[in-house]
DNA sequence: CGGGCGATTGACGGTCATCAAGCTGTGTGG
DNA sequence: CCACACAGCTTGATGACCGTCAATCGCCCG
């Protein structure tokens, strides 16, 4: 029996079968490890759209995505949007540099997380080297993608943009899940837009001239990558 | 007297009276630590424009930059280039997610390293949280940085993207330098340019057309910020 | 059936890239 | 001492790419 639980009430449920667990950064810890960790961690769930936290807010908790994908972005004062990231299960979020988050989160469709009170949790890492180099190699590969993501931001073109979307969230939904023919995509093309640094119309028109050329093909709930060779040569680097 | 050394070749300098301590990871180190990291760095002169490391390499030495600037950058297989960051004396280099490195690294004008053999540092810093909670740090600042530039790329105009640029130069200096009246820019147009995904004419052209509007004076080498306030609102947020 | 939201398509224009000169300062050699 | 070369920078003319504004479509759901 699936229980489902709203934003802010808790869920009792191991970490023994957590099935993010080989993807996250409790990879690290020992069995007995992951129990007292599992005293610390609350599991939250939250619907279609909402916030998980926002930018400049006081970071009291991070968080470890279980299920569903959120959306990880920042607000200019006049409301520009740019997506930083897309979250998927096994990722670690919270990580904050002041004291107050620099970046705001929503889910994009239901979403579990593991969340845990910040100061308890940093006291259960101290002194555990193990798991602070885990963190550590995920904001090191966060950081690696961020530098990657300029690439695309600064020196690519719309087509390219949109190929390179494609083509990277498919290699990383096949990571963490089974490979399949069609590649969903639950984020709007206004998600998209505001990760690539373009307009909806824009992702929309690139859309449509990439299913002319044959390159994809655009079906309900996302895409299939008809000529994966194709898009992945637009992708290059 | 002052010793000039050549890349490859190495100098005896002690981190007792090393200028970048407090600004770099080893401030986490207590002075027996200090001796011991001592024998492990390798001080090392670079001339200008010479590559420290380079993207794919195998990441073999990670660096504390002592002095000078320099440029991080990746490189798409047809030439185009990302700056995706310069870095200032106190900044730590060479940090890589699967062994070799994720971007290149030249010195812009002379510069100073502390070297170290990546095996023999990671040994070091093994058992030593306070060091690892340094890096983190370190690697989570990079990381919020990333994500301000990846606004800046996707969602700001030329004009806006240079003024940005200019006044948050002027911020880094100022925290490890004394604050001064003219803005040093080590970097070419090109650099800045590289790092604003802009041309080298736009940038130009932004630049002059910032001085007629009085908020920008340039100078032999550098800016004054004329009219600071302005410059401020234009990289608001 | 009608309302509403997300997506698509079209017409148009602006911003910034491209191509091409010309400029400025610095170093070099006659 | 001046001509020259060269690299970095600036300026100008032109146009492409993509943003803006607006209309329409398709789909879901009440």
């Amino acid at each position: 029996m699936k229980k489902v639980v709203v934003a802010g009430q808790t869920d009792t449920q191991s970490c023994a079968d957590c099935m993010v667990r080989p993807f996250a950064i409790c990879a690290s810890l020992e069995q007995d490890e992951l129990c007292q960790l599992e005293q610390l961690g609350q599991r939250l769930q939250y619907r279609p759209n909402e916030p998980v936290f926002s930018q400049e807010e006081i970071a009291s908790f991070c968080y470890n995505l279980l299920e569903g994908v959120m959306r990880l972005y920042k607000l200019m004062p006049d409301g520009r949007r740019q997506i930083v990231g897309f979250a998927l299960p096994g990722d670690f979020l919270g990580i904050s540099v002041n004291g107050r988050h620099g970046i705001s989160a929503d889910a994009i469709g239901s979403v579990a997380v593991c969340r845990f009170v910040k100061k308890s949790f940093a006291g259960f890492v101290e002194d555990r080297p193990n798991l602070l180099r885990r963190i550590n190699e995920f904001i090191a590969r966060d950081l690696t993608e961020a530098h990657e993501q300029m690439v695309l931001l600064g020196r690519r073109s719309a087509e390219e943009k949109v190929a390179t979307f494609l083509v990277k969230w498919r290699d990383r939904l096949a990571q963490i899940g089974p490979a399949t023919e069609m590649t969903p995509l639950p984020m709007s093309r206004l998600d998209i837009a505001d990760y690539l640094g373009l307009t909806i119309e824009t992702v929309s028109r690139t859309f449509t001239k990439l299913e002319r050329d044959g390159v994809i093909e655009i079906v309900q709930g996302g895409i299939r990558l008809a000529d994966a060779a194709r898009a992945e040569a637009m992708a290059a680097a």
